[in-house]
Parts: structure tokens; sequence; C-alpha cells
RNA sequence: GCGCCUGUAGCUCAGGGGAUAGAGCAGCGGACUUCUAAUCCGCUUGUCGCAGGUUCGAUUCCUGUCAGGCGUACCA
């Protein structure tokens, strides 16, 4: 799509007094493929020309009528578009040689230039079991690490681990007075979840318990040996559990540094705002009144000297900036913190870092039950595994039903089970909340991941059935794509270069899901009309390479959302 | 109360200042002696929450309003 974009832009520059890359950035894609296949909307410039907009298109084809480009063969006016028809051969040759020369860097670029992304994302608070909700900060991250790398950034994940606050007292108060060893050694994350839930609940009854749990706390800030044994078995048994999860999903951070990590920063941070100015006590607490930026005040210490997780995030920001400096930092984090990172960042800003404009919160929708709110307190939460396990059973008894002779069924079960999850949660826009339904969440028809996985599986079994001499290039061949349903799918595998540049820079993996659902219609089109294997020679040849592209495509697209292209299914 | 987000077909959602608003699911009807039918084709469905405003043009931008969600200093 570029070089035929790069062609328009030159042809219309002189005529239209406006620099190539102007008119680059207008052209649109028609809504109907019988009105051309780019647009040029005359609406911009009709002011000055004191002409109706319908007028400059006519203008504009009149002038260029009979012309031809190297990659476009027709212009028509219409209304007050200039709409351009793509030669196909000479276009689909392009394409399908881009694709082939790139292989799996197709779409890849170097607008990064190495710079260093951090991304802050899954961070579970540990002693809690992985639920669904925390599906979405983990595979909407994850994929956004994988964008970023895609376009030549050198991303950074970070895994912010919920391992230090007031949960943590709770937990000590609540394991001392009626833990059990044993229970705890058994099965760890969930015996130290279930602890949790009581506390939650005792609670109710006896609020002395919360101070305890503050004090307790406040203890293991101090460095109390007690507390901290405790706190080192809780974080060590949450990660081993978390790794199992993480293995299935196939995700490594470069770095797992939770809030701990940064405790001996905290002091330097209170000092800095102090220094500049910004902080100062009311009732007993060290504060930033941000009223004058239009938001609610910030606690750095509480009364009783412990520090809040707004402190722990700006000795987290300045350590990241200091040791990785990030050209942009990412923060995958729900939307019910957007207040949170609101005003993490405009600290930062009167802190006197520039960079703060630098940090990005990737906000996301809550997973809701149709009745109301998950609640980890509550103990009302949907485990993760729990949904993977069912998912990979699901995509097994389809597999043993469509598919029995199947080499690696569980290979294959297990790329389509998770794949049903992830891209359950990156096929829509992120901010909008989900509400939980289990057939929703393990369906695997229509707009899903197996959908998708289906087309690259089909291409892979006609490829490995194909003739070794049709496994080169051949211009001739890749000229002689013009069927319809040849075209249309060359048009949409032309595009996943700019799909991903438009999910990265707009934090959103959607882009690159609904784009990826698009390229498998367009491949189920075409293998409905027209045979590949059954065809002869070049046009076979031609099919061949098409499909091969088509492949690649999808295997580089969805291994950017983090999700396996299976070869049989 | 105040702030932010969401409101599009029966359901779940794309889209987005412009050319007749699109998919999937559900429903009905078709296509496997042919490259895996987890597929494809056809039919049916809309006051784009409501009311104003800006504009040559608004479902898209602005204001108000209603509904739902989230947040609103000693949790994270």
């Amino acid at each position: 799509m570029d070089k035929l974009k790069e062609e328009i832009g030159r042809l219309l520059a002189p005529l239209v007094s406006l620099e190539p890359k102007e008119i680059i950035n207008l052209l649109e894609v028609p809504p109907e493929t019988s009105y051309g296949d780019l647009a040029f909307p005359c609406f911009s410039f009709a002011k000055n020309r004191k002409l109706a907009p319908p007028v400059i298109a006519k203008e504009l084809s009149e002038k260029l009528v009979g012309t031809k480009g190297l990659y476009w063969e027709k212009i028509v006016s219409r209304g007050p578009y200039l709409n351009f028809y793509i030669a196909p051969r000479a276009y689909g040759c392009e394409v399908l040689r881009q694709i082939w020369e790139s292989g799996e860097k197709y779409g890849h670029t170097n607008l990064g230039n190495g710079g260093n992304v951090t991304i802050d994302y899954s961070s579970p608070n540990i002693a809690k079991p992985f639920g669904i909700g925390h599906i979405r900060s983990t595979v909407i991250g994850h994929s956004l690490y994988l964008l970023y790398k895609a376009l030549g950034y050198n991303s950074i994940g970070i895994n912010h681990l919920g391992d230090w606050g007031t949960q943590f007292g709770k937990l000590i108060v609540a394991f001392k007075h009626w833990g059990e060893e044993s229970k705890l050694v058994a099965d760890p994350v969930n015996y130290l979840y279930q602890l949790y839930v009581q506390f939650h609940q005792r609670v109710e009854e006896e609020p002395a318990l919360d101070d305890q749990a503050r004090a307790w706390f406040k203890k293991l800030e101090e460095g109390d040996d007690e507390a901290v044994a405790y706190w080192i078995r809780f974080r060590q048994l949450s990660l081993d559990n978390y790794a199992l999860t993480y293995d299935l999903l196939g995700i490594e951070f470069e770095y797992i540094h939770g809030e701990s990590h940064y405790n001996d920063l905290l002091d330097t941070v209170i000092k800095l705002a102090q220094d500049k100015g910004i902080a100062k006590e009311s009732d007993g607490a060290l504060i930033v009144d941000l009223e004058s930026h239009g938001l609610p005040p910030v606690m750095l210490r509480k009364k009783d000297g412990a520090t809040l997780y707004i402190t722990r995030d700006l000795a987290a920001a300045i350590y990241r900036k200091e040791t990785f400096n990030f050209v942009r930092s990412l923060y995958v984090v729900g939307a019910e913190q957007l207040l949170h990172f609101q005003q993490l960042f405009k600290v930062l800003e009167l802190l006197g870092f520039k960079w703060a404009a630098d940090c990005v919160h990737v906000p996301f929708g809550l997973i809701r039950f149709k009745e109301g709110r998950m609640s980890t307190r509550a103990g009302k939460i949907i485990l993760l595994d729990e949904v993977l396990q069912r998912s990979i059973e699901i995509a097994r008894e389809i597999i043993e039903e469509k598919n029995p002779d199947l080499a690696d069924k569980e290979r294959a079960a297990q790329e389509v089970g998770l794949g049903a999850v992830r891209f359950g949660d990156l096929s829509n826009d992120r901010i909008k909340n989900i509400e939980f339904d289990w057939d929703k969440a393990l369906d695997f028809s229509g707009e899903t991941a197996a959908y998708i996985q289906y087309a690259h599986a089909r291409i892979c079994s006609i490829l490995r059935k194909a003739e070794a001499e049709y496994e080169k290039w051949d211009d001739k061949a890749a000229s002689i794509l013009i069927m319809e349903e040849e075209i249309a799918l060359v048009k949409t595998l032309a595009l996943l270069p700019e799909k991903i540049i438009a999910s990265a820079e707009n934090y959103r993996p959607s882009i690159l899901a609904r784009y990826l659902i698009d390229v498998a219609r367009e491949f189920n089109r075409f293998y409905h009309n027209c045979p590949v294997l059954g065809s002869e020679g070049e046009l076979k040849h031609g099919r061949l390479l098409l499909i091969r592209a088509t492949r690649q495509v999808i295997a580089n697209g969805l291994g950017l959302l983090g999700i396996a292209a299976p070869e049989e299914m």
C-alpha cells in the first residue's frame, strides 16, 4: 500500500499544491471496492479554491485522464472524491514480493530506533491466585511488548508485583491467628487467598484486626525479622505458582520488580518532594496538594509513618528513568486507577521531571459478573487457570471430533484453547467493561482466534501438498492474480505494516486483532472460489505465492498478539 | 456532590466530520466424489440513548440531559 500511496502523493502534489506527505495522509479507502481502491477527498482545499469539492475532483480527473501509474491504472472522480484503481498485476506482484522478502519480519519497522520502552504489565498482587481479571493486563501488556519490539523499540517488560502494602499485614495477622502450616504447604496460594478472604470476613466483627494488620505492615517496613520472614515466604510461594501460568502463556519478563524493590528509594522520594517544597503535613500525614491542578491530594506518607502505593510508584518511575532511560514508559493497569496515574504523572512533573510526559497509562475496563463486580476480598472471582484449562479441554474435544487423526492433538488443543481466551480479551476495545460469560469466553466460532488459526492451518495443509518446484519466487507467477477474491486478499495483506503501527501507537492490540479477522475472511473467500492445487502452471504458482504470503501475515500478526499459529488443527 | 469512561441491529461488538452505518452470534434457507465444512453463500433486523449547537455536511466534534460503570487522602 505504501508504494501506491507514495506514487499518488508524487502525482498529485504539483496539481493541488500540497506536500506528497500531506496527500498520503489524506488518502482513504473507499467504502465500496467498486468506487476504487484509494480515494483522495477534495474537501480540505475546496474553500481556498472557492470551488465545490466535486468540481475540483472532476477537474483533477480530467487533467489526469489517460495517465497511468506503476501501481494504479485508472482514475475516476465520483462526487467530491478522486478515486484510484490499482493495477492488479503490478500491485499484487509488489505486495507479494515484499512479504516474500521480509518473511517473518514483514510488518516490522525500525521506527523506534532501539529506544527503550518500559512496559509495566500483569503485576498481580501476590498471595492471591490469578483471577480472570488479571488476564487483561497480562495479555494486553504482552501484546504491546511484542508490538513495540516489532517497531524497533527495545521493549522492557516489568512485572510490578503487588508484593508490599497493608495487605501483607493482613496476611500475617491471619496466618498467626488461625493459619495452619500443613494447609499452607499443601496448596500455598489458594490457602493464602483463603486466609485473606477470612480476614475480611472476621474484620467485620472485630475491627481491631485492621489496626493489627497496619501495625504488622509497619513492622515489615521497619525490617522486623519475623515480619520479613513471613513476607519472604509468602512472596516466594506465590511466585512459584505464577510461574506456571506465565509458562503456559509463554510470557517472560525482563524484570520481576515488585513494589518492594523500591523500598530503599522511598525516603529519597519523600525528601525530594520536601526539597521541592511540594510536600506538606496534613492531619499528621505527608501530602502533596494538587488542588490548583484540579486533582485531589496525594498522600506520600501515612500518619503512622508507613508509605503508600503512590509513594512506591513514584520511586519506581524515577528508578526506571534512571536505570533504562526510557523514551516511553507504559503502565498497563485498569481504568479504575486513572486518577492514580493522573496524580502520579502530575507529581513527577512537579518534581521537575520533564520525562513525566513520556509516561502513559494504558487503561482497560473491568471484567465483571452480570450481578456486579468481582471481588478478591469477598472471594468472588473466577480463576484464570480454570478458564484456561477449560478452554483447552473444549478445544481438545473439538479436535477429537473434527480431526481425530491429528498427530499432536495436545499441542493443538493448547494453542487453540489459549488463543481463544487471549483473543477474546484482545479483540475488543480495551476500555470497555467485559461481562464474564463462560459461553463467550470459550467460544470457538465466528470472530475468534480459531477462525484465524484455522485459515493458517488450511494454508499449511495446502503448502504441504504442493510440489517443491513452486517453492520459489517468480515475478510472472506473482503478477497473474486478477480474480476479485485474489485482489481483495492482496489488498488486505498489504495493510499489515500500518495496522501494527496503529496498534502500537494507540496502545490497542484490538486493531491488529480485528485486522486478522479480515485477513482470514478474505482468505476463506478466496479459498472457496479459487482452487490452488487444482489449478495449473503459473496460476497455481501465483496462488501458492499468495497463500504463502497470507500464511506469513497471519503468523506474524498472531505472533504479535501472543497467539500461536498452528500448522494443523 | 464532583471527575473520568461507556451507550450503534434481538444479543456481543467494529467503525468513525463526509460517498447507501458494518461484522459475529442467534433465526431461516443453501454448498462437502474437489486444497481440513472450526469454512463459504443467501435472507431478515437500526429514532447510531435523548435534546440542542457548530458545520456545506454530525452516528462521529461541542454543550446539556438520561442510563450504566469506575473513581473521589491514611487500600492497591
